[in-house]
DNA sequence: TAGCTATTGTGGACGTTGTACACAAGAGGA
DNA sequence: TCCTCTTGTGTACAACGTCCACAATAGCTA
């Protein structure tokens, strides 16, 4: 490429790409997470995320070991902001009434925000969940004895679903995935599966419908 | 196949290459499903499923408009494949017991079938349902007033599975998207999801559990 | 201040995929 | 027997993920 070695007029220098990007592996990630907003994880096609951040295709893999690696980062964010908006909807709960009778009321602005999220951020929704079957790590072991879950992936997520009210109105191990199941099913079927084509509000119905299944199942 | 109209010693024909395949799209049909079976959606790809049908790659564009929609069948077929999952868990249900009561049973049965094939064909399992968000056809439209809902896509499946127990259980229109949600989450979550390192036996319980849940909150 | 070196982006290339276009082989009716 | 419609072939192209060698730069070291 250029030599430019001596004598020479500074100012033609950053006219063209300042070679160093400064950060590329957030600029990929940025770009990997609008791609997959706007079109789900089949969308993040690691060839145009750099061309996002104006750069070359191999330059990618001074920061991400391949396509999978990115996609594993971008789901990674996606299902940060999952728990950020299930957090969003816990903490727009009135802290007035004593925890022992709100547990419901807890689980539901959980499962709330989860519907939430997946229906505002389908693309989102998706890159958090569609990745290659044997990609989760060891989660979801046996809850220890004291009660606690150690999902370290969904980490705040789930985490924060089982104490923010689940275990309170059902102790038994198993109960939180229960839950879990019924929210993320409707979930899924409503933004990329047959249910799709129900308008909001009978979605919302049937969530409401969901929800309540749900704590009354749980009082067990 | 071939004709062999008239005077044809009938060994030399299939010497080479029979240029007519005689069910070529049945053929790429077979090997889109055992790809889908073995690697899930993303395994299925066009020439590869020509590859094992002897054929060039674009031989399959005279039966297939495009990879897309040769996933579009393998689906179909994978979504018959469940429906007959269910029936099979449904027609091994002792008749004896009156309708009425044994109306949960029937959903039970219809749940353990779903659960049951999405675990041992998880790659079907996803093809059929992870499928590009607007591809899905208008089903899950509001259900006409005499209770039936006319779900043509996953026709037998869903269609059986109101039929048989949901709505004697529960006539609030959307309670069989509730409970198919529950099931479908959490067949979502075993097989693809966070919940993919569960032990087998755990997994039962949970299914059972789950499904008592949706048992339960049907009656209203 | 000059030079060395590890980091990070570039250039070019390869194999694979989906897909388009023109052509050839064969089937079935005229 | 020929004609024509169907169906498979051949060639080609763009885009993708990924590999390799090389160039530019930052930051340390002397």
């Amino acid at each position: 490429m250029r030599e430019m070695t001596k004598g020479e007029t500074m100012d033609e220098r950053p006219a063209r790409g300042t070679y160093r990007h400064g950060d590329l592996q957030r600029a990929l990630l940025d770009a990997g997470i609008a791609l997959a907003r706007a079109g789900g994880p089949e969308a993040v096609v690691l060839r145009e995320a750099t061309r996002r951040a104006g750069v070359v295709p191999n330059a990618a893999y001074r920061h991400f070991a391949s396509r999978h690696d990115l996609l594993r980062a971008v789901r990674a964010s996606a299902l940060a902001s999952l728990a950020a908006a299930m957090e969003a909807e816990l903490a727009a709960l009135p802290a007035d009434a004593d925890p022992a009778t709100d547990a419901r009321g807890r689980v539901r602005a959980v499962g709330i925000g989860y519907l939430r999220f997946a229906r505002a951020e389908p693309g989102l929704f998706r890159a958090a969940f569609t990745i290659s079957p044997d990609d989760w790590p060891a989660v979801a072991v046996p809850r220890p004895e004291d009660g606690r879950h150690p999902c370290q992936l969904l980490g705040a997520a789930l985490d924060r679903m089982v104490e923010a009210g689940l275990l309170a109105a059902d102790r038994r191990p198993g109960a939180e995935f229960v839950a879990w199941s019924a929210v993320h099913g409707l979930a899924t079927l409503l933004i990329a599966g047959p249910l799709s084509r129900l308008d909001p509000a009978a979605a919302d119905r049937v969530g409401d419908r969901l929800l309540e299944m749900v704590e009354k199942g749980l009082a067990g």
